[in-house]
RNA sequence: GGGCGCAUAGCUCAGUUGGUUCAGAGCACUUGGUUUACACCCAAGGGGUCGGGGGUUCGAAUCCCUCUGCGCCCA
C-alpha cells in the first residue's frame, strides 16, 4: 500500500517539461520512420499568448503527441513572424515615447531599434507556449527575418520577377496615412460611420446656371477634374458639352457623360476625383481626365489645397464646408450612414491613393491551388464548409500588392539607376544588380553607388507564404535531405480569418515552387469568443490572461477545457467553467490512481469471478472506444475524440470497472486483478497523453520506475485487439438491471447497505455471467431464476425480462398496478406505430431490408414485453 | 450591394448517405446519498412541436421553396 497525496499540478508540470527538454524528445532528425510534420503558424514576434494561440497550439500539440505515440517521426517546427506593420508600429510608438521620430532616423538606425525590440520580446510568446506543454522542436525555431529565411524571400521575388509575374503598377491602393504605408484589401476593415452628405453647388461656365452635387468628401473638390452625368438623365440634358467651375479654386472642368452614374443617388451628378477614388479613377481612365493628387503622405492637403495646405483632411473638411457656406455654395447637409475603410492595425481612415507599387500576377498562380483543394482533394480543408469560401476568393482573386512603405521587413531587391520609371533591375544582390544594370544601359562605367535600392519592404505575407518550405531551407537548397523528408507537411492548424492571407497563399507558393502541396490537411479552428459572443480583444479587456488560467487550472485543465467545446470551424464561447471541468477531470484520474495505490496486494488470494468478467469487459470497451477515437481523429473531430476518452475513463473505468473490482474496505486485492487494472490504466494514460501530457506522464512514472527511453511521451499507442461485442451487449443489459435496482432502492428508500434479494424471469435468456457483477453493485444477497412471478415483490422490467425484489411488509398493490398499466399503455402505443409501418405495403417494399427487419424486431420485442406486463398485472390482481 | 454560413434541452453543441446512434452529449438544474479514491464525488430524475410556414416522400431535424432572426467574409 502506498500513500498518494493530492495532485500539485504546477510542480508536476514544470518538472516534466524540463524532463522532456533534457531528454530531447521533441527533437526530430531524419530517419527511416515515416515523418509527421506540422509547421506552427508563426505568432507575431512581439505578441503575447492569447486564447486563440492557446487553442490552436493545443490542437497542434495533441496531433503531434499522438503521432509520436503512433510511431511517426514527429516534427513540429516553431517560429515567429516579423509582422512588419504591427511590429513597426510598436517600435515607432516606443521611439515616440522616448521623443524620437522615425523620420529623424536612418533606415539602419531604425532597424537597429527594431532588432533590439525583437531580441527583448521575441522569445516571450514561445516561452509561454512551453507552459502550455507544446512539444515543439525548439532547435528548429525560425524567425521570418532570419538571414537564411530572408534570402529565400528575396530569391522568390527575383524568380517571380524573372518569370514576368511581378510588375510595377500605378494603382489605386489603400493608404494608411498614420502608418504611412499601403495596405492590402484584406487589411482594411469597413466600419459603419454616421457622416454628412454635403450638397455643393457648382457654377456653369458662361451662364447663371448651377448644378448641385452630393458628396461625403468636400475637401476633395481640389482634386475634381470633371463632373459626370448619366447620358440618359433628362434633367441634365441642357448641360451636355458645357463646363463647370469648381468652387473655391475656380478651376474649369468638363461635364462628361457616363452610364456609370446612378441617376437615383444624391442629385444624379457626380464629381470626379480620379486621384482619390477607385471608381473615379476608372472614369478618369475612360475619359482621359487629368489626375490631381491633393494629399501629402499623412493625408494633410498639399499645395493643390491652396490656403488649406498642411491641414489635416478632417480639419479641412469642416473648414471647407464653412467656407462653401459663406460663398453660398453649400446648399444643405444631410446625415448619411456610410461604410468607411479603416486600417486593421492603426484604425486610421484609409485614403484611396494612386501610387507606384509592386504587384504579383495571380491569375495563373492560383490555378494549381484551386485544383488541389476543390477538384483533387490533394489538400483537404476541415471542416469542408470552408471550401466555398476558398473557391469564392480564389476565383475572384486580384493581383497582390506586395510592397509596403515600411522598413521592417525584406527590402525589395529592385535597384534604380536612373529617374525613369523603368530604370531599374531586379537581382538578389547589389553585385548582380550592377551587372544587369550595365547590360541594360550598355553603360560599363556604372558603379554600385549609382544604384538606389527601392526603399519599400515586402508584405509580411510574402515571406510567410513560403513558411512550410523555407523552414527547411527548401528554396535555397531544394535537394536537401530534410526538405525532401519533412515536406510536404501533414497538418496545418490555424484560424479561418487567415485562410486567404496565409493558407491559400502557401498552397499557391507550394505548387509554384515544388509542384507539391505544402500540407495535406488544414484544420481551421473557430475564433475564441467570450460568453456574450464577443470577439476576445484587448480593447474590450475580455480576454483572460492565458498564463493566469494555466496557473489556476493547470495546463492540462486548460487544454481539456479548450478542447471540450472546440469543434473544428466553430467559434468557441470561452467560459472558465470549461477549464474547471478540465481540472476536475485531472482530479478524477489522479484519485483513481490513488485508489489503486491504497490497496494491499495479496498474491495468494484468487481472483473473484466479478473482477475477471469486469476486466474482460473493460478490455473490449476500451478497444471499442479506440476504434471510435480513431474515427474521430481521422475526421479531425478532436473534441469528440476527447469526449470519447473522457467518458471511457470517467464512466467506464472509474464508474464501472473500479467499482466492480474494488475489494471490501481494508481487504487486500488479488494480484491478477491488480496487475490487469494497472495495465488497463496504462492504456488509459496512453490515450489521454495527447490531451493531458503532464498528468499522464506523472502517473506513468508513479506506476513504475521507468528509464528515459520508457517515458510515456515516446511510448506507444494502445495495441489493438479483438472486441467481444457479445460481452459488451451483455454488460449493457446488466447495467440496465443495476439501474433498475437503484431506481427501486431510491423510490422505496432502501439504503444501499441493506442487502436485498433478486429474482428474475429470464425470458430474454440472458447469460448469467454478469450476475456476480449485478450482485456486487446492487448489493444483492441472493439472486435466483424463477419461472413465475413472485408475490409481494416490487418489480421492474428490462426488455421482456421481469425482475422481482421482495420486501418486508406489504406493497401498495394498487400503485404497482397503476405503474404497470402506464408502462403497458406506452408499450402498446409503441407497438401500434411499429405495426402501422409494417402494414404499409409501400414501406415494406420501399425501405431497405435492414430497416424493415429492424421494425420486425421492434415488433417482436414489444409483443414479448406486453405479455410480461400483462402477466404481472394478472398476478397482482 | 455581392457571397458564405447558422438557427436542435436553461447554456454550449453533436446528429455523416432521409429509416436503431433519432430526438442525443457535456454542463447547468431537481431529488437522494459521506466511517471505506474523489462533494472537483455517486445515483436517480425533469426538461426540446429540431426558428415559422409550405412542399417532395411510405417515412424529414436531415432534401426543396419561402419567411423571420443572427453571424462571418468581400465590395
Amino acid at each position: 500500500m502506498t500513500q498518494v497525496g493530492a495532485y500539485n499540478a504546477q510542480d508536476v508540470e514544470d518538472k516534466w517539461y524540463q524532463y522532456w527538454m533534457e531528454h530531447n524528445y521533441f527533437h526530430s532528425e531524419v530517419d527511416d520512420r515515416e515523418p509527421y510534420t506540422i509547421v506552427i503558424p508563426p505568432p507575431n514576434v512581439t505578441g503575447i499568448l492569447h486564447m486563440g494561440h492557446m487553442l490552436n497550439n493545443t490542437i497542434q500539440d495533441v496531433l503531434i503527441r499522438r503521432a509520436r505515440l503512433k510511431g511517426f517521426n514527429a516534427c513540429w517546427v516553431p517560429g515567429t513572424d516579423h509582422a512588419s506593420i504591427a511590429t513597426e508600429a510598436k517600435v515607432v510608438a516606443r521611439l515616440k515615447e522616448q521623443g524620437i521620430q522615425k523620420a529623424d532616423l536612418t533606415r539602419e538606425q531604425f532597424l537597429k531599434h527594431s532588432w533590439d525590440w525583437t531580441q527583448q520580446y521575441g522569445g516571450v510568446i514561445l516561452d509561454q507556449l512551453k507552459k502550455l506543454g507544446a512539444s515543439c522542436d525548439w532547435e528548429r525555431t525560425k524567425f521570418t527575418l532570419d538571414p537564411g529565411m530572408s534570402t529565400q524571400v528575396i530569391k522568390s521575388f527575383v524568380d517571380l520577377y524573372n518569370k514576368g509575374l511581378i510588375y510595377r503598377g500605378y494603382r489605386m491602393v489603400n493608404w494608411d496615412p498614420e502608418a504611412k504605408t499601403t495596405l492590402s484589401d484584406e487589411e482594411v476593415n469597413f466600419v459603419e460611420q454616421q457622416g454628412d452628405l454635403f450638397y455643393i453647388s457648382y457654377k456653369i461656365q458662361h451662364s447663371d446656371q448651377t448644378l448641385t452635387i452630393a458628396t461625403t468628401r468636400p475637401e476633395t473638390i481640389f482634386g475634381d477634374t470633371a463632373i459626370c452625368i448619366n447620358p440618359d438623365d433628362e434633367r441634365f440634358a441642357h448641360l451636355k458639352g458645357k463646363k463647370a467651375i469648381v468652387p473655391i479654386c475656380n478651376r474649369v472642368i468638363p461635364i462628361i457623360e457616363d452610364p456609370y452614374v446612378d441617376i437615383e443617388f444624391g442629385t444624379g451628378c457626380l464629381k470626379v476625383t480620379p486621384a482619390h477614388d477607385e471608381n473615379d479613377k476608372m472614369l478618369g481612365d475612360t475619359h482621359k481626365l487629368e489626375v490631381i493628387d491633393i494629399f501629402n503622405d499623412d493625408a494633410s492637403l498639399n499645395s493643390f489645397g491652396l490656403h488649406y495646405q498642411g491641414k489635416d483632411r478632417f480639419v479641412a473638411r469642416k473648414e471647407i464646408a464653412a467656407e462653401l457656406k459663406e460663398l453660398g455654395a453649400l446648399i444643405k447637409t444631410e446625415q448619411h450612414l456610410n461604410k468607411v475603410g479603416t486600417s486593421e492595425r492603426t484604425k486610421a481612415v484609409i485614403e484611396p491613393r494612386l501610387s507606384d507599387q509592386w504587384f504579383l500576377k495571380m491569375e495563373d498562380l492560383v490555378k494549381p491551388a484551386i485544383k488541389a483543394v476543390l477538384e483533387q482533394d490533394d489538400v483537404v480543408l476541415h471542416p469542408k464548409k470552408f471550401e466555398n469560401t476558398y473557391r469564392h476568393w480564389m476565383t475572384n482573386i486580384r493581383d497582390w500588392n506586395i510592397s509596403r512603405q515600411l522598413w521592417w521587413g525584406q527590402q525589395i531587391p529592385a535597384y534604380f539607376y536612373g529617374d525613369g520609371k523603368e530604370d531599374f533591375v531586379v537581382a538578389e544582390t547589389i553585385e548582380d544588380a550592377l551587372v544587369l544594370a550595365k547590360e541594360k544601359t550598355s553603360n560599363a562605367s556604372l558603379k554600385s553607388t549609382d544604384l538606389r535600392q527601392d526603399p519599400d519592404a515586402l508584405d509580411t505575407w510574402f515571406s510567410s507564404w513560403l513558411w512550410p518550405m523555407s523552414v527547411f531551407d527548401g528554396l535555397n537548397n531544394p535537394d536537401n535531405k530534410e526538405f525532401n523528408y519533412y515536406y510536404p507537411t501533414n497538418d496545418l492548424v490555424t484560424g479561418p480569418d487567415i485562410l486567404f492571407f496565409w493558407v491559400a497563399r502557401m498552397i499557391i507558393a507550394g505548387y509554384e515552387y515544388t509542384g507539391k502541396k505544402p500540407f495535406k490537411n488544414v484544420y481551421l479552428t473557430g475564433l475564441v469568443r467570450d460568453k456574450q459572443r464577443r470577439k476576445m480583444s484587448k480593447s474590450l479587456g475580455n480576454s483572460p490572461d492565458a498564463l493566469q488560467l494555466i496557473q489556476t487550472y493547470s495546463a492540462d485543465g486548460v487544454r481539456v477545457g479548450l478542447l471540450l467545446s472546440a469543434a473544428a470551424g466553430n467559434d468557441l464561447m470561452f467560459d472558465e467553467g470549461l477549464c474547471q471541468q478540465g481540472k476536475g477531470f485531472s482530479n478524477k484520474i489522479w484519485n483513481a490512481f490513488k485508489l489503486t495505490q491504497s490497496w494491499d496486494i495479496d498474491a495468494t488470494i484468487s481472483q473473484p469471478e466479478s473482477s475477471k468478467i469486469a476486466i474482460n469487459w473493460y478490455q473490449s470497451c476500451l478497444q471499442q472506444t479506440l476504434v471510435e477515437i480513431e474515427d474521430h481523429y481521422s475526421k479531425y473531430r478532436i473534441s469528440d475524440a476527447l469526449m470519447a476518452s473522457y467518458k471511457l475513463v470517467w464512466d467506464d473505468f472509474c464508474g464501472w470497472l473500479l467499482e466492480i473490482i474494488k475489494p471490501p474496505y481494508q481487504a487486500p486485492i488479488d494480484k491478477k486483478t491488480y496487475d490487469s487494472v494497472i495495465a488497463l490504466f496504462e492504456d488509459n494514460l496512453r490515450i489521454l497523453h495527447p490531451f493531458m501530457p503532464f498528468l499522464t506522464e506523472e502517473l506513468w512514472h508513479a506506476i513504475a520506475n521507468r528509464t528515459p527511453q520508457e517515458a510515456l511521451i515516446v511510448n506507444h499507442w494502445p495495441k489493438t485487439t479483438t472486441i467481444d461485442t457479445a460481452l459488451l451487449t451483455d454488460f449493457e443489459f446488466a447495467a440496465e438491471v443495476i439501474s433498475g435496482i437503484r431506481t427501486i432502492r431510491k423510490e422505496k428508500n432502501i439504503a444501499f447497505k441493506d442487502a436485498i434479494s433478486l429474482s428474475v424471469i429470464n425470458t430474454e435468456k440472458i447469460d448469467d455471467q454478469f450476475d456476480v457483477v449485478i450482485k456486487k453493485l446492487g448489493n444483492i444477497s441472493e439472486m435466483s431464476s424463477v419461472s413465475s412471478g413472485v408475490e409481494g415483490a416490487l418489480t421492474f422490467r428490462v426488455k421482456s425480462n421481469e425482475y422481482f425484489i421482495p420486501i418486508e411488509g406489504t406493497i401498495d398493490v394498487k400503485q404497482e398496478i397503476l405503474k404497470l398499466k402506464e408502462e403497458l399503455q406506452y408499450t402498446q402505443g409503441f407497438l401500434k406505430s411499429v405495426q402501422g409501418k409494417l402494414k404499409n405495403q409501400k414501406f415494406v417494399s420501399g425501405a431497405p431490408q435492414q430497416v424493415v427487419d429492424n421494425e420486425r424486431k421492434k415488433e417482436a420485442d414489444a409483443i414479448a414485453k406486453i405479455e410480461t406486463i400483462e402477466t404481472s398485472i394478472k398476478n397482482l390482481s
